[in-house]
DNA sequence: ATAGGTGCAAATGTTTTGCTGTCAA
DNA sequence: TTGACAGCAAAACATTTGCACCTAT
């Protein structure tokens, strides 16, 4: 494990979000100026296959890294952007059972108005 | 309406697949060979904008098209790279029960192997 | 010394956009 | 005739990759 993976995991550790690779880029140069982007994504690659990081893709974002790596599902919100865990079963099951068929895996994201939206929203009106 | 935007509507209408921009282009200048892309994905655009069309979007893949445009489910193969749609249900108030508040909406991709495939795994060994 | 990782820059794939010219209403 | 749209090329964006160099074993 060298300097920069080390750096990179601690920036996923250390963090309460679910960071991009370019947030992750960010914080790493705060502590290694030095660091380049390419060695982020290089690692973050490795880590995720690695099982390490849980690598959150959804469509048209950019993917953001979790240091849970247990498979759970997250949700965006449609206003800042912000992903979140939340606390849903594994759907595999209903959903071999609504289709009659066996499923390999899925992509899910929820979209919702996140807590601090809602607020703001509310405060605003 | 333009030549150019019938011509691409016409070719979604046409097909039984869930086409990507390029194969739509592909398919668009075998009838206007002048045609360009950016034509292409402007008139994607604004026909997915006026719900004539609808766009399916999926992590780390190109969007595709939907003639189909009342909001069903999609899978896509995870051998062949294929779309096809699934009769499964709306599941914005389960998921709302689950999460326990309200859902703006979600994306979903079931990840299966299809027919085609399975048959050609099946004969394969 | 050597296998692997780094930094840099260029390439990738998909999609959007600026601009100028053209066309259909 | 004029506003919207075409074609073209360049940019945008997230991500990957080739390569020469370096660095810990």
């Amino acid at each position: 494990m060298t300097q920069q993976r080390r750096i990179i995991y601690d920036v996923i550790r250390k963090s309460k979000r679910h960071m991009t690779a370019e947030q992750i880029y960010r914080e790493a140069r705060q502590i290694l100026p030095s660091i380049a982007m390419g060695t982020v994504y290089r690692n973050l690659g490795l880590m995720t296959e690695a099982g390490e990081v849980l690598r959150i893709e959804m469509p048209g974002r950019p993917d953001r890294f979790d240091k849970t790596v247990v498979p759970h599902h997250h949700c965006v919100c449609v206003r800042c952007g912000e992903v979140y865990d939340i606390p849903i079963p594994d759907l595999t099951e209903r959903l071999e059972k609504m289709l009659g068929a066996p499923v390999e895996g899925y992509d899910l994201t929820v979209h919702v108005v996140c807590d601090a939206c809602r607020a703001m929203e509310k405060s605003a009106q």
